[in-house]
RNA sequence: GUGCCUAUAGCUUAAUGGUAAAGCUCCGCUCUGUGGCAGCGGCAAUACGGGUUCAAUUCCCGUUAGGCACCCCA
């Protein structure tokens, strides 16, 4: 009789090489030990958006590419090398979104956004895909929080309270000692002017410029301000100030938008070389960043104002004003910060059984309380009772129903306390009051 | 997109040009009616492809992925 070794070592069938798959670069799973973080996240932010009159709006992934050519602007690196791009086969050029904003601006005017009531607010979650080198909290799929401001007057509270909205966004997620950056950068009569000063400015020390920034001269000027090489950093300190500059109509909304932050005692940090990366934005700019991850995570929520939009894609002057938050920054912070988050819900009970008739009864009994609202876990497919425990200890659960032989004979059901060892027997009817009275 | 670093089991880490080791986790048993503790046993890995070599997980090259600094950005 051959063993199960020698039957081991007759000749075998020549393997079939399957291919092994790795996520694509840039690509994450969020995997159920992430899920506190998500659940806390969204639902943080969906009761936030709504407590502050925000209404969800999805747009599709797919738009046309040019959407994002016309606004974002040609020239800004998200839509020269970081969108995706492909052909349909009916011909047309489409991106998944590299941001929101486009999308949703488009959206107002196609529905007729613009004749409800005025302004729109509009809160968005969803994943957007950038085409970038990734890192961490920086992934090629990622998800924002977005919130728009869309219509009416152009009133700087908007503008507060979107800034409003990602602190308090960042306070209930327990990200303490945030800071907020502010800026403004003008509107099309006064940037013009400014942007011509700084060119002039920069061009007189073009040869003390990092490559970057020779470049960057050209193609836009206020990037400057944003370079990091010490030679560029000493001549912006001599560079000429936004600040003073802006005309007095773009000052005075800045002026308020600050009172107003003043007003609801949220701390920022005027910073004068603070530009955004897309074409679109005018006057209010702001970047927020969490303590001591500024430089690994870089800004969490940002975003700014951005009247002339809607005119790009062939709608009216329309003031508008939003921001946005990524979502798998915050976890990559909160992680960092060790926010603890809390697990499982000690409102969960227990259902395991001791032999095969138990197995099926437990089965109903499953089912009737999951139907009534209980919380209840299971191992079902484990014989020994032991084991079962096992399982039910490991997760914390507090409470344990214990089903045999005994109680089906009896129509009750064991009820224990995992955490003293206590137990009794139920009547059977009376296990679903038993349990909320203990829950108590 | 550029430069640099990394890749051993689900996780954290050993080791070696010649049989890949451990802790945690997981599964099972001790314990077919009672968990946490303990003991015992088990599953499980050199990312992928090529080269050098008698022999490669180790050395070299490529790919893929992750990370870091840029670029940029949420």
């Amino acid at each position: 009789m051959p063993t199960p070794k020698q039957e081991k070592e007759k000749p075998r069938e020549p393997k079939e090489v399957i291919r092994t798959f790795q996520s694509a670069k840039g690509m994450h799973d969020v995997l159920p030990s992430d899920e506190p973080y998500w659940d806390k996240i969204e639902s943080v932010a969906r009761s936030l958006a709504t407590s502050y009159g925000f209404s969800r709006i999805e747009p599709p992934i797919l738009e046309f590419a040019e959407l994002y050519n016309k606004t974002s602007g040609e020239e800004s690196d998200v839509v020269q090398k970081e969108m995706y791009t492909l052909k349909t086969k009916g011909g047309d050029f489409l991106a998944l979104r590299p941001e929101y904003t486009p999308g949703i601006s488009r959206a107002y005017m196609q529905h007729g956004l613009s004749r409800l009531g005025q302004p729109q607010k509009l809160f968005a979650m969803g994943p957007l895909f950038r085409h970038e080198r990734p890192q961490l909290g920086r992934l090629r799929q990622f998800t924002q929080i977005n919130l728009e401001t869309l219509g009416g007057v152009n009133d700087p509270i908007y503008d507060a309270e979107i800034i409003a909205f990602f602190w308090d966004l960042l306070n209930e997620l327990k990200i303490k000692g945030s800071l907020v950056k502010i800026n403004s950068i003008g509107c099309r009569i006064c940037r013009p002017i400014y942007k011509k000063q700084l060119t002039t400015y920069y061009k007189n020390h073009e040869k003390q410029l990092c490559e970057d920034c020779q470049r960057r001269l050209k193609v836009n000027p206020l990037k400057l301000l944003d370079c990091k090489e010490p030679g560029c950093v000493e001549l912006k300190a001599k560079a000429p100030n936004f600040l003073d500059k802006i005309c007095v109509t773009c000052s005075a909304h800045f002026k308020l938008v600050l009172e107003y932050l003043d007003e609801v005692n949220i701390p920022y940090e005027l910073d004068h070389h603070l530009v955004r990366g897309l074409d679109y934005y005018s006057r209010t700019v702001f970047e927020m960043y969490a303590e001591g991850t500024e430089a690994q995570i870089g800004a969490l929520p940002a975003g700014g104002r951005y009247d002339y939009l809607m005119e790009t894609i062939g709608g009216h002057l329309t003031p508008a004003v939003g921001g946005a938050c990524g979502v798998e920054r915050l976890i990559a912070v909160m992680r960092a910060k060790e926010i603890p988050m809390n697990g499982k819900s000690g409102k969960r009970v227990f259902l395991a059984h001791a032999g095969d008739l138990a197995k099926k009864k437990a089965f109903a009994i499953l089912k009737d309380l999951r139907g009534r609202g209980f919380l209840v876990s299971e191992s079902l497919s484990k014989e020994s009772l032991a084991a079962q425990l096992k399982v039910a200890d490991r997760e914390g659960i507090a409470l344990a129903l214990i089903l045999g032989q005994k109680e089906i004979y009896e129509n009750s059901i064991i009820v224990r306390d995992l955490v003293n060892g206590l137990q009794e027997a139920v009547p059977l009817e009376k296990l679903a009051e038993e349990i909320k009275k203990r829950q108590k």
